[in-house]
DNA sequence: CCTGATTTTGACAATCATTCTCAACAAGTT
DNA sequence: AACTTGTTGAGAATGATTGTCAAAATCAGG
């Protein structure tokens, strides 16, 4: 059986471009990365960077979590990370990454006394930063 | 000063109708519980849903949660409830309420650790229920 | 019960994030 | 260089949600 069913991606301008915005480690929408971008002299379209963080959040290299307003937020993962959750900040994006340790196992007991399988879980932490904060945001 | 800023809402028939309908308490979005009503013979307007869920929502007495998709998904929270979290089926919204008192502290803790301050949280825990899974679904 | 002040409704337009389309383009191969 | 095939980007399309506003309904008062 053919088990590499997906070809590594070509390295594109735009690719590296995307690649180097996310060393900025907040969490952003795809708006939001694609403005920064822009503001930085990239030419790249909305389009890929809404394509290129959606394939970079499927093998796992950056993180995504949906906010409050629904909006999608993506934010490059510590290379060999593993699974982990945030204290994000609501008015900046700048995030930390926690540890829920007991939450893991707490996960799957609950879903099996109740026969659920397949389970996931979301945990997230927002708030405001120290920065945020001193600066009357948030 | 005046603090009631804000005269109860009036009964109507479409809020009446809202109101019954959320007694099958099942996550679904506005969308989902609009169909429900039309099909149980209501003539109630979308925006009128979503009016009536949002509002149900700020008071407290509708849970609501955004799923992965990004859809927000309502459902009628017991009455006088503390706060709680949910085990939620990803296939039909079919909900248990679950404590997780441990983690309530943690969620402070860790936030002052970062300076990180008007704290929230979310967490949920998503699954197939035993019905999805014995009909294929999911 | 009638009336008027105020709230609510609902059809439809408008927004907003995200996805799709598809012709032009560029990476990587030979 | 020539070719094959993945990638790009402008703009259209989608889908959930919100805004608009005239018509209808609620609820005090009289
Ligand atoms: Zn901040
Ligand atoms: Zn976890
Ligand atoms: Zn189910
Ligand atoms: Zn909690």
């Amino acid at each position: 059986m053919n088990t590499d069913t997906s070809p590594r991606p070509r390295m594109t301008r735009q690719r590296r471009e995307i690649l180097d915005a996310l060393d900025t480690r907040d969490f952003r929408s795809a708006q939001s990365w694609h403005e920064h971008l822009r503001a930085d002299g990239s030419t790249v379209g909305l389009a890929t960077v809404y394509r290129a963080l959606q394939a970079l959040a499927d093998t796992g290299d950056v993180d995504a979590v949906v906010s409050e307003s629904g909006e999608t937020l993506y934010r490059r993962c510590e290379a060999g990370e593993e699974h982990h959750h945030h204290l994000r900040c609501r008015s900046c994006g700048k995030a930390v990454e926690i540890d829920v340790p007991e939450f893991e196992d707490f996960a799957h007991r609950i879903g099996d006394a109740h026969g659920y399988g397949d389970i996931r879980h979301t945990i997230e932490l927002t708030g405001i930063c120290p920065e945020c904060a001193a600066a009357g945001r948030g």
